[in-house]
DNA sequence: ACCTGAACACCGTTCAAGT
DNA sequence: ACCTGAACACCGTTCAAGT
């Protein structure tokens, strides 16, 4: 029924590739939510989620399961969008936060660590999907981000001094470098943290 | 001319809140999307930025203006949302911009940390203004994210083993003290590790 | 009972026509 | 020149009518 799915999902697009009225999807889904909720899950499915891990290995394969899912995300950027503001809760979105949780776990995390730390984690993930996602598909180049970068070239050093001092820090890398650096830094601050704030 | 501004701002209620046609509005912006850099810009005129800081304090203060910035986003939910795909240009996002990099200079960090860092926190507190705030905004108390709740209630130990382990743990907490959290844990993992992985 | 055409209440954006 | 009414090409959702 739903194989392909891939760009922006919505209901009458959906109706009308399936040779029907926009009202017949309602009898299989309550709502839009619902759609992008099914949408997701059958898209997990073809995440492969690591098994047990030895504490010493934990930390590595939990940043490729990140990036893994991330870049799930970001070949659906629509999906990334409503997947933000929806707190998915289809079994395989249940499976992965249950990976998580057992590879923070198996790093030595406190439960209040790890159960919060998911959160964290999912979250930056998707975001990151959702920016990614919507700069790329705004397919002119001249709009958009190119602004900030030619904003942050172009600010004074006078009235922004610390711009002024990093800016070409603040172009550098590449997306995957910074992602992976990104879910290093999440996963060491999560793991060093308490909630009593250290 | 753009005074109140709050909840779901659309280029054809601004229009008749203005008493004119859609058309009008495209006079002064070329897109939604630069209405919304405008919107977001003036709005961040309301935020007043801390003054250089004493290494010893600089983590606090910076903890206090992401929760500001947070706090502001959650206000207004479609901006959040559209702020997130946006990467704003307007002077005071980059005042905001270079606050944060001056307070974590001030910390003591590299200039790649800092310089990568930024973006992290900044997306940080608008992927959790768009979240929470889209979440509120369903009014219905039962569909959304509740389901998610009851699927982490639900969700059978067997299968889920770690959910089984952690469920009281992800529900602790409230909203702010979760965001403090969030915040001082990314600042730590954002100021221990480098780009070579730690 | 189960499905769906047509309608309702919205969107962003464009462009020709009006002042 | 500057503004804008009306139109275009979309949306999600509902509901009465059809099979």
């Amino acid at each position: 029924m739903r194989q392909d799915g891939l760009e922006r999902v919505t209901m009458r697009r959906l109706a009308t590739e399936l040779d029907t009225g926009p009202a017949s999807l309602y009898v299989y889904v309550a709502n839009m939510a619902e759609l992008h909720g099914a949408l997701l899950d059958e898209l997990l499915g073809g995440l492969n989620l690591p098994g047990p891990a030895r504490p010493a290995k934990a930390r590595a394969i939990l940043v490729d399961l990140l990036c893994d899912y991330t870049n799930l995300l970001v070949g659906h950027p629509s999906l990334a969008r409503s997947v933000l503001s929806l707190w998915p809760s289809g079994p395989n979105y249940l499976r992965l936060i249950d990976s998580v949780l057992g590879l923070l776990l198996a790093e030595g995390l406190g439960r209040r660590q790890a159960a919060w730390g998911v959160d964290v984690l999912l979250q930056h993930a998707t975001a990151t999907a959702a920016e990614q996602g919507t700069r790329s598909e705004s397919v002119e180049a001249d709009g958009e981000g190119y602004r900030l970068a030619t904003a942050i070239e172009e600010a004074s050093a006078a009235e922004y001094p610390n711009i002024g001092l990093l800016r070409d820090e603040m172009f550098s890398g590449t997306g995957h470098q910074r992602l992976r650096w990104q879910f290093a830094a999440l996963l060491e601050g999560i793991a060093t943290v308490d909630d009593a704030g250290r």
